[in-house]
DNA sequence: CTTAATGCAAACCGTTTGCATAGAT
DNA sequence: ATCTATGCAAACGGTTTGCATTAAG
């Protein structure tokens, strides 16, 4: 039930809030726009304006429930906060995204943040490449 | 002479051009957004359009001359492009930036990238936080 | 019943573009 | 003289907001 995630996070159970919380947890690709999220709602026969769901992600957000990346590009995107955090390995030409955690990398910027009289409030590191399956095929 | 600068990079010797790259030379502060170019151009007396500052940035970018950040908030920032590679730490509150480089993580980031059989081309990383004086004021 | 949430359309804001004019070579 | 660069204003795309309506507790 999605409902109890919603309570604890202060928020009313409203069709908008569950159906879009049900996207973002079964959804097979992790990190969706809101406009994905807008599309794959109407696709469903869902009555949600756009506007709703930015509302919605963005209290999402407040609450902890979800992260917003701020992607190279256009317009941003939002995955599940399972309270993991992890980084991003992107594949600039499928888009692949390779999710990963690395103590030392993260150390480190404690450290660097630290050194400069920063409390640090979140970081963002993406390593952009070519994945191992667009490699192979000759460009 | 900026003339120079300009000629290698392929672009007619224009004022508005010359302009832009001598703020981006002298600027106290090296990550300018294109709004914070255009008021100082206009402030110093130039007649620039706005579109003009972004079409100058845009081709500085592509010629190699500039590097264009998309930071957290809303606009982008740009840079002369020294050549040196480095990461950015981020104050939140007055958006003040700090430079760093961190051969640890630089090289955390390469063994990354080969564990998941991805050719790195590039990579970003930003730390963001709460700088020592923005701290200091009560929030 | 009371107050918060939604849909819609209009507003916003940074950035881009079309077009006629000014300028570089 | 030729062709690119510029200024202006209008267009754009993602995101936010005002307001009347609907629904949750």
């Amino acid at each position: 039930m999605k409902n109890r995630e919603l309570k604890e996070a202060g928020l009313k159970t409203t069709a908008p809030r569950v159906k879009i919380l049900q996207i973002l947890e079964k959804a097979k690709v992790r990190h969706l726009s809101a406009e994905d999220i807008y599309k794959m709602l109407v696709e469903s026969g869902e009555d949600v304006g756009l506007a709703t769901v930015y509302r919605v992600l963005t209290q999402f957000e407040s609450a902890g429930l979800v992260i917003r990346h701020h992607f190279e590009g256009d317009s941003s995107v939002f995955e599940l906060d399972d309270g993991e955090h992890h980084d991003h390995l992107v594949c600039v030409k499928c888009e692949k995204i390779v999710e990963f955690v690395d103590p030392i990398i993260e150390k480190r910027q404690l450290s660097i943040a630290e050194e400069n009289h920063f409390r640090i409030t979140d970081h963002s590191l993406y390593i952009y490449g070519i994945c191992k399956s667009c490699n192979q095929l000759a460009s």
